[in-house]
DNA sequence: TTGTAAGCGTTATCAC
DNA sequence: GTGATAACGCTTACAA
């Protein structure tokens, strides 16, 4: 009561006259004790200013924290600004919620002044996206569960979508009507850094199963379909699916003279193609007329607008939903792949 | 060795024939310890798969667990796909990651199923916006730091703008040319739920302090200093910051008889300009010969796009730096005003 | 430079 | 229904 430290389970039992398994019994296990005395047990406690178990201390001893972290493959900084990624955390958190547990944010390639240390307090890990290397991945106490989203961590329980599915099935769309002088936007695509037109110069990164790489095999897929030769389709890459990196690349396109400037341009992503309707809006060349946009995730910046944006659009939401499901066990640990949809919006009807 | 369960500090002391404080000095103090010795244990710590010291019991014996709880007022699922809210999170974010902290997101009007319970895990908290109810924090460990954003906790230091200076500067922007209609939009204003109009039929939350009450005053002095009565200006409220809630009651002002139809909309945030600005467009009502439109945040989409939004940024993402640097006892704890500034876009010019 | 040992605040297993 | 007591895995005086 005089004490200056923070109270105790202990110290409350002692004040009380009962045992601290008493005590610990009436936050944890209702059942275990008389009503009356449970009552009288939590009164007091908040009357002395006892909140409850330490959460250090209980989780040492029981070995959960009811805290699960997210590792985004990204920085912080991006993907708390990016909407796809936001979605993606808000179905996580949604579930994680319902349920009684909290969310951890970790970054995958942080400024790592220090090893990741307080991670493993968590009880699980969703990875979320391909990360730039695998130390931290390695470091990650095995015996925790672990789901990776949108990549692939071998023999890890996955949440997907068919990215080459999706985005042939948006390119084939497009290409109802046969575009002129086709353009793909893609992102990192190139083992160089390389904001612009990729050449023969540049080498693509290896890994094929990228989101990056399958979203161009299936804008390939639906091009050759239609007897274009892709070797011919200029290929533009972006270094981070930002408006700043992408405005640059994108006015290079743009400001190329009429006869050579595209007039359908299949983009990676949303953000990407917002960025073209933009700089398109800000020239004055007409979307669709002149030129067709179709992006890639139905994000609600590019819906909410007009002209409204034909993309295909990938539940986010649901993507995190059930990540977290499977992180807290309450569906099978497997491998998801989650569908979607294409949204046929005004800019490439 | 041949054991099941995950490798303690102590297996390993064991296993290296040294004692457990010399393998906790390797980890946590290199000067403590022969160069030659830590290189051992660490490598042996490598091979024999222990990853290093575990954070709950670390947390619990050290009484730090270098997490900052960051208790958002909104809903995570808002908080995390509104612009705003994201940009001061990754503020936080970027200065807890530099010094090796990391991020705890707890609902503040969360589902309840739980108390907070692991919450108390962190260092320290950092408060976003106005509580709905002072129960969570009542429940907040005194004694452990806090951080009041963008509301007022007795006695805590805060971090804040000065939204009625703020407002008032764009208001006055705004009236430099007399609008024949002007209306302001606000949020959350009305003690019942009011999608819509304000009459007299409603009463004005109670809480002169709140964000929404500090920038409708700001707009209403810049209007009385032109001589405009206040009374007379129309007054809507919107029940949250989001384009599907606020886009019925826009459409609502936007189609009403063209006699009647605002010229001027002063909105409280960028995303209820950014609706209007949509709602305008789809209706063919042109931005701003017809209507003009201020915003307030200064958030990247309306900055982006064409016509840009004019509107007073706040920096929310220095506000989280702040916030973060307050918390690590970087800065003194203290009342914390950023400053704000004006962005003079194409929508009101 | 290294080892010993006492907690940190809980929860769980027993007896009673 | 209730009360001792032994872990949980680590850090840190202090002793050697």
């Amino acid at each position: 009561m005089t004490d200056q430290r923070r109270m105790t389970l202990k110290d409350l039992a002692q004040e009380l006259n009962v045992s601290t398994a008493t005590i610990s019994n009436a936050f944890n296990r209702p059942d275990q004790l008389s009503p009356a005395l449970r009552e009288r047990i939590l009164k007091e406690a908040k009357r002395l200013g006892y909140s409850g178990p330490d959460a250090k201390a209980r989780s040492l001893r029981t070995g959960r924290s009811r805290i699960i972290a997210v590792i985004l493959a990204e920085s912080l900084t991006y993907s708390l600004n990016d909407a796809v990624a936001s979605e993606f955390l808000s179905g996580v958190a949604e579930v994680l919620d319902a349920h009684g547990h909290t969310l951890l944010l970790l970054p995958g390639r942080g400024h790592a002044s220090q090893p990741p240390g307080s991670a493993n307090i968590a009880d699980g890990f969703i990875v979320y996206g391909l990360m730039p290397n695998n130390k931290l991945l390695d470091e990650l106490p095995t015996q925790r569960t672990l789901v990776a989203v949108d990549f692939d961590i071998e023999g890890c329980p996955t949440v997907h979508i068919d990215d080459t599915a999706a985005s042939y099935k948006i390119a084939q769309h497009a290409l109802n009507e046969l575009p002129k002088r086709p353009a793909i936007i893609n992102l990192r695509l190139t083992k160089e850094v390389c904001n612009g037109r990729v050449t023969a110069e540049h080498t693509l990164l290896p890994n094929t199963s990228t989101i990056s790489r399958a979203r161009l095999e299936g804008f390939h897929s639906a091009l050759s379909e239609q007897g274009v030769d892709v070797e011919q389709v200029p290929l533009w890459n972006i270094e981070e699916n930002t408006f700043e990196v992408c405005s640059p690349v994108i006015a290079e396109i743009l400001d190329q003279p009429i006869e050579k400037r595209p007039d359908l341009l299949l983009c990676m992503s949303d953000r990407i193609a917002l960025t073209a309707l933009t700089l398109a809006e800000q020239r004055g060349i007409r979307v669709p007329e002149e030129l067709r946009i179709t992006g890639f995730d139905g994000i609600a910046e590019g819906q909410y607008r007009a002209p409204r944006l034909t993309t295909v659009r990938q539940d986010s939401v649901g993507k995190g939903r059930v990540a977290a499901q499977m992180i807290l066990g309450r569906v099978p640990l497997a491998q998801q792949l989650l569908q979607t949809e294409l949204l046929l919006g005004d800019t490439c009807p």
